[in-house]
DNA sequence: ACCTTCTCAGTAAACGTTTTCTGCCCATTT
DNA sequence: AAATGGGCAGAAAACGTTTACTGAGAAGGT
């Protein structure tokens, strides 16, 4: 196998020192004559060159990359945020590192771990994992030994302490969507709930319940189904709804996905959208708009929710202020999923 | 900011040159007494040693990382792949960089070039990219230059030349899409074609084309319509197909994004489905049994694809041969998208 | 003429590992 | 008692960059 060309290999094609052409390339400031860039610049074309990120990333302290978290990047959810942190990175220069944890809260400790060798400049947590407190203290070790290291961390809708965040506020979303729903005259509304030990399934139901409340109407716990946050949790918690047999003419789900996993379980079930039963969820991710009937949804922009925290990241390791939180606005979009009742 | 804790740090901890606590640490089967690895081990957990990625790869030829381009890593067909890529990279040590290329020769060309930096130990195509002979020349040698730095590079679903590559064989698959409308008693079959710069693409209208030959029928261009591999591009070259007025009573789409655009267009039009037109898809995502009606469709389990591709790349690191082209098989998956006819 | 200041480019010391040589010490063999 | 060899660990040279010094020469001020 050849040798792979260097930056010494530029050097002496252009007889110069390492030192100039590694200014040069590197695009510093400093003074050097037209012709020297000139030869320099030709010379690495023609062998063409690329410095080694690996050397570089050891001499200076950084690394270029921004290491991210997700439950699972197959979930459309999280292959929007995962695409807007690679565009946003890669814009400023930077490379993401993207890895899943499959909501597995031993193996987002894993992950962690395993991203400090690459000691990424920044790292963005989206999608909470577990929160109970003994997790949290070990992530907390585990990024603070990142941070450390000069890492920048980034939470995405998840409240963990003293680590910056960017979200949306999960309670007012989940509100939003029951109080459409109750504006449409809806009064038996049924709740699908994430797994209790996120943050986003706590809010999303608070919300839910604040909504009932400002409308004075009962809070039943035979009306609040709990699931994973996927296609199967939606259509099995949609499924054992049914089966318990009560009586309801809506359903808010705490996610699009969740509540597409509902409309397949409805639609089984003989139950007509939005005929017989509204259906909202919670994201507006494209595929809600491709389902039959198009999903009403609370939106707010994932992308952006990415692209800030990118942003942040970007700040901190300039040295700029960041702010702790940072809250995103949301708006709801009716489709034709959800319709007045009585009919 | 204080210093991060190297190995000589574990070294002086532990009353031993940096050149033991590196043997201990990098398992190499190196003779060493038992009390000397205790007490490096023991050193090593006290100061919370991680070794550095970075300084590791520039000594050792090797960076552990297995970059991926996808044309859209939120798109949910790539978002397998590279889920498949990072699980199976994962479980044997390695790392996934994932690209997205956006289905744009300029850019795949440029996330090729900034790959290098990286030099990573394998290198995945997963889609093709426009397929002209000017871009595969150039590709060629940007994917050659890394080559020569020691990746082993493998494609998905395409036919660069020279390139080992793990595939299914997508005349036969599409041409199993169409004979079972076909059989099904259809004989006006529609068919949705993906841009014509995808070898993808003009293998699954062979396919069509073979099986309305095998079976006698006509080829009709008014028929053949084409879009881009998106739901928004299913659904424009569905409506295309509509105001043509042609008439038609199957359609068959050349992938499952693809299919569910067409249905929402289907939808729009009052059209229904199966009932009046039968649709089939290829790719089986999971959304294809989620959407309504569940979609009939080619599946092959492209996560399978991706974990073979990983397979043949550390195979390849091994010093092992690997075969240029292995074809994974695939079934009809019959759901209720497609019915006979006539009715 | 001499001192200062600039402009430009080279030398060499990092950065944090791995790995090839050495070589010590002790046990075993002759 | 000398020679051999194996187990164990240290010294030092890479790996490919960046960057703090250093310094040569030219230009400009007194």
């Amino acid at each position: 196998m050849t040798r792979r060309v260097s930056i010494v290999d530029v050097a002496r094609e252009a007889r110069v020192s390492v030192a100039t052409v590694s200014r040069i390339l590197s695009n510093s400031d400093y003074p050097v004559s037209p012709e020297t860039r000139a030869r320099v610049l030709e010379a690495a074309r023609r062998l063409d060159y690329v410095p080694d990120a690996f050397a570089r990333a050891l001499v200076r302290r950084r690394t270029g990359i921004i290491a991210l978290t997700v439950h699972d990047i197959a979930d459309p959810y999280f292959a929007e945020i995962a695409r807007a942190v690679e565009d946003a990175s890669q814009a400023s220069g930077y490379r993401a590192l993207i890895c899943s944890t499959d909501r597995d809260p031993d193996k987002e400790l894993q992950v962690v771990r395993s991203f400090r060798a690459f000691r990424p400049d920044g790292l963005i947590f989206a999608g909470g994992c577990v929160e109970d407190a003994a997790h949290v203290e070990k992530l907390r070790r585990g990024v603070g030994s990142l941070a450390v290291r000069g890492t920048r961390v980034v939470a995405l809708s998840r409240h963990p302490t003293g680590v910056p965040m960017v979200r949306v506020d999960n309670v007012a979303v989940a509100r939003a969507a029951t109080e459409h729903v109750i504006s449409l005259g809806h009064r038996r509304i049924a709740f699908i709930c994430g797994q209790p030990n996120f943050t986003t399934s706590t809010d999303r139901l608070e919300g839910y319940r604040q909504a009932l409340a400002a409308y004075g109407l009962p809070f039943d716990p035979d009306l609040i189904v709990i699931g994973w946050y996927t296609w199967e949790g939606g259509y099995r918690a949609t499924r054992e709804l049914l089966a318990r047999g009560v009586d309801f003419s809506a359903v808010v789900a705490s996610t699009d996905i969740m509540a597409i996993g509902a409309l397949v379980a409805l639609r089984e079930a003989g139950i007509h959208v939005p005929d017989r039963v509204s259906l909202v969820g919670i994201n507006d991710l494209p595929v809600a708009s491709v389902v039959d009937p198009p999903l009403t949804t609370v939106s707010f922009r994932v992308r952006d929710l990415a692209a800030v925290a990118v942003r942040l990241i970007l700040d901190a390791l300039d040295g700029r202020e960041i702010p702790q939180d940072t809250v995103l606005d949301f708006d709801l979009k009716v489709r034709r999923s959800t319709r007045p009742f009585p009919v």
